[in-house]
DNA sequence: AACATTGTTCGTATTTTTGCGAACGAGTTT
DNA sequence: AAACTCGTTCGCAAAAATACGAACAATGTT
């Protein structure tokens, strides 16, 4: 062990992993990456879980910059932040794209 | 709110993704990925933090599918699960293709 | 057999996450 | 102003994650 910490890009990357590290936010942002009405009560209604609980959901998405929200009295729209997706695609693949998996290297 | 559950491709990705969810494992994962040598002191050494806890990583990215591992007396060696990478690869690409994210969408 | 090396497991402490109902606030409607 | 809708925040409880040192097991060396 040594004393280093770990680099931006892996902070970066693990912090939009652990955004998706619950199948509610994984159904949440596939349901605004499909739809064009993307109102709390829509999300709220794809769930089984309490609409505290889908706002505490789409508060950490909101952190971790996935998506964003906007007020359109009396409802509120939610969307995906474009740029942080686009970034966060980047990251997955590239860090897929990092094991070439060839057998005799270190994956067999 | 239903009673709907999660589809099964959701919970995979999200324990895919709960898995990187810290940086500790994202750098674990850059390495195997990278590394011929992958034993567990390997690792260690590249990381900040305690034997102990890079062996609770270890267990969890093990558990979540994404490595594996097999003892080479006195040593342990590390590796990318190789099919399991490939799904884990295909299952965020997928995820992240299906947002068109064009003006007027969603997305703005 | 005693010792050294390697990594896991145990026990513990702290923090974070997940979830819910109730209460609340913002804005509309009556 | 009173009532209603929509969603957040509060307060709480239970569970899981993070981290460490110490103890342990497994193997190899002296």
């Amino acid at each position: 062990m040594n004393s280093k910490s770990y680099l931006p890009d892996q902070e970066r990357l693990a912090r939009f992993a652990k955004a998706m590290g619950h199948p509610a936010r994984i159904a949440i942002l596939q349901f605004l990456a499909q739809q064009d009405t993307c109102y709390f009560g829509d999300i709220h209604e794809e769930l089984p879980i309490a609409k505290a609980t889908v706002s505490q959901h789409l508060k950490e998405l909101k952190e971790a910059g996935l998506i964003q929200g906007e007020v359109e009295p009396p409802k509120v729209k939610y969307c995906i932040h474009r740029a942080n997706w686009q970034l966060a695609r980047r990251l997955f693949a590239d860090f897929f794209a990092a094991c070439p998996c060839k057998p005799g290297g270190c994956c067999g």
